[in-house]
DNA sequence: CTGAAAGCGCTTACAG
DNA sequence: CTGAAAGCGCTTACAG
């Protein structure tokens, strides 16, 4: 698209410089109120709007920043990402930045859009601490941020309060009169998994439950099997999924064993998601705020361009989503 | 981020004009296989990559193209998106172009994108004919390519096959016993409404079952209950449900009357979605292609970008899902 | 406070 | 087949 009218137009139809005109648009530099208040005008007038691409190439800048997602939507989760990607657009446009989407994340495709130097700086959901992806990016000193937790102080990241919800949950469990817990979850080496943990064992230990059960690494319906029927044989009255994969899995094997929720057992979920919703019965869950954090990331990594100070994050909004399995 | 080699180094080193290095790389304009040769290698061995936006600039491009998709997952669709994301960003990958998000139709974005002037040409997923929005992107001679049908010759549009699959759906449940067939559907002014009923009344002639229904404008609980109670009254023998919601629906008045499934009726729905997987039973579904889709709307609006003949397209993919249901 | 000029890294007539 | 030069539309020292 060629420019309907460029900074030249604008600066000879007031008679002035095409420096003036770029200093009265980036309120920068010295120019008096008066001829910046001209200059404005006219533009506004001709409706004349700067190309960010001419802008780009006289500041190496791109204004767009890089967000890599997930394409195989393992967990049925995407609903968050896309929650993720909401918060992202909206933040990124109010700073008149744009979103580069690349799904999946091959490396080749994240390397293709570094090396034709596209984007100033770059989000990845549901990263890998370590992953070539990651050192890739930063090897190439772009900016970058995780979505989701990192040990790794040197990358900054924009996590969800899971210590903190997976506590008020527990909490909540105990407060309606569950006395024997088991949490139930995923990978143990996984940050989720960890932070998701710390706060049962915190909430066990603050409400003086002593006889709570952790049982991890539950990837298959046979571990999720072994995990529930050692959890009932314990007496357990409230189980505590760490996300909707697990639940899932924990709910079907109880409705094998015609326990009846929430009479026998209670079941929470600390991740919701459409599927959790609509369990039989409905399962309690945490709903997270997907594009609170997304716009957090994306605040975040345009300070890093921008210069300004940027730092970890965690993000306490979520929602404790009461249903009938409690 | 400040470009490591320039194509000035490129020309340096090899003592020939920058001209030449420019011509290697696109092949176009007149040089030599040895010239030719020579840059390219040095180029490889150098990992140098031109820049985008410089080029951008040059040629009046933006190598982008923008995407709109609804950020609100009405009819928990969203899956579907994402697999036309999934195959729009591949496919714009494999021609060099980038792929900016939008989500939420709000005009607002979409005039900024395109004042701004950061994108080639457009792509809008459920994009109403004559909207705001396509009137903006028509206005600015922005290449379009709708995602869905449209009535209108002027806008190209790339749709799944709609018509097709209600049709083989439809004489697979003929096929397998069913002589008395409903269906029902949502808004009967949209073209999906339309060209899936079409579909249904082709088979069902072809067939030659007669009493088949048609029940549509089903938008909520009330009017999904009248409609299922009609076609039941009707001695319906199979339900053909035009999306996952009217599938819902239809499938909470079906339980709700105690009707066995698929003993007394049958339940299909013509298009899949992980809710429809895991209704009680499981229901037949249409699953369409999601990623080629994407990726052939993306070739459309490319073409147009650079010149080459564009058409609208109807993508025969799509799948039969047998679930217990039917 | 204002402007001429160089520069960002490419492309592309035009001339040779 | 090859290159010098102008141009794409901005920004920004530098000089005034």
């Amino acid at each position: 698209m060629t420019q309907e009218y460029t900074i030249g137009d604008i600066a000879a139809e007031l008679g002035v410089s095409k420096t003036t005109v770029s200093r009265a648009i980036s309120g920068t530099g010295r120019i008096s109120g008066e001829t910046r208040k001209r200059v404005l005008e006219l533009i506004k007038e001709r409706g004349y709007r700067p190309s960010a691409v001419a802008k780009g190439l006289a500041k190496s800048r791109t204004y767009n920043i890089g967000v890599v997602i997930p394409s195989v939507d393992v967990g049925r989760e995407f609903s968050f990402f896309r929650e993720c990607m909401v918060g992202i657009c909206e933040y990124a446009a109010s700073r008149d930045y744009d979103v580069i989407l690349t799904m999946g994340d091959e490396i080749s495709k994240i390397r293709r859009i570094l090396e034709n130097s596209k984007v100033d700086g770059m989000i990845a959901a549901r990263s890998e601490e370590g992953s070539e992806m990651e050192t890739l990016i930063t090897e190439r000193g772009v900016p970058f941020v995780r979505i989701g937790a990192s040990g790794d102080e040197s990358v900054i990241s924009v996590d969800n309060a899971n210590s903190l919800a997976a506590a008020e949950m527990t909490e909540r469990l105990v407060d309606i009169g569950a006395r024997r817990l088991a949490l139930l979850g995923g990978d143990e080496r996984h940050f989720v998994t960890k932070n998701r943990a710390a706060g049962f064992k915190r909430a066990c230990k603050k409400r003086g439950v002593g006889e709570s059960r952790v049982f991890l690494n539950i990837f298959d319906q046979p571990s999720a099997d072994r995990a529930v029927t050692a959890a009932l044989s314990g007496g357990c009255e409230a189980m505590v999924c760490m996300d909707n994969i697990v639940c899932d899995m924990v709910m079907q094997t109880l409705a094998a064993h015609g326990v009846a929720i929430p009479e026998e057992v209670r079941v929470a979920c600390l991740y919701d998601s459409v599927i959790v919703g609509r369990m039989e019965p409905p399962v309690t869950a945490v709903r997270f705020d997907g594009v609170k954090l997304g716009s957090e990331a994306c605040r975040q990594v345009i300070n890093i361009i921008e210069g300004e100070k940027a730092e970890s994050v965690v993000v306490p909004d979520f929602e404790i989503i009461i249903r009938k399995s409690t």
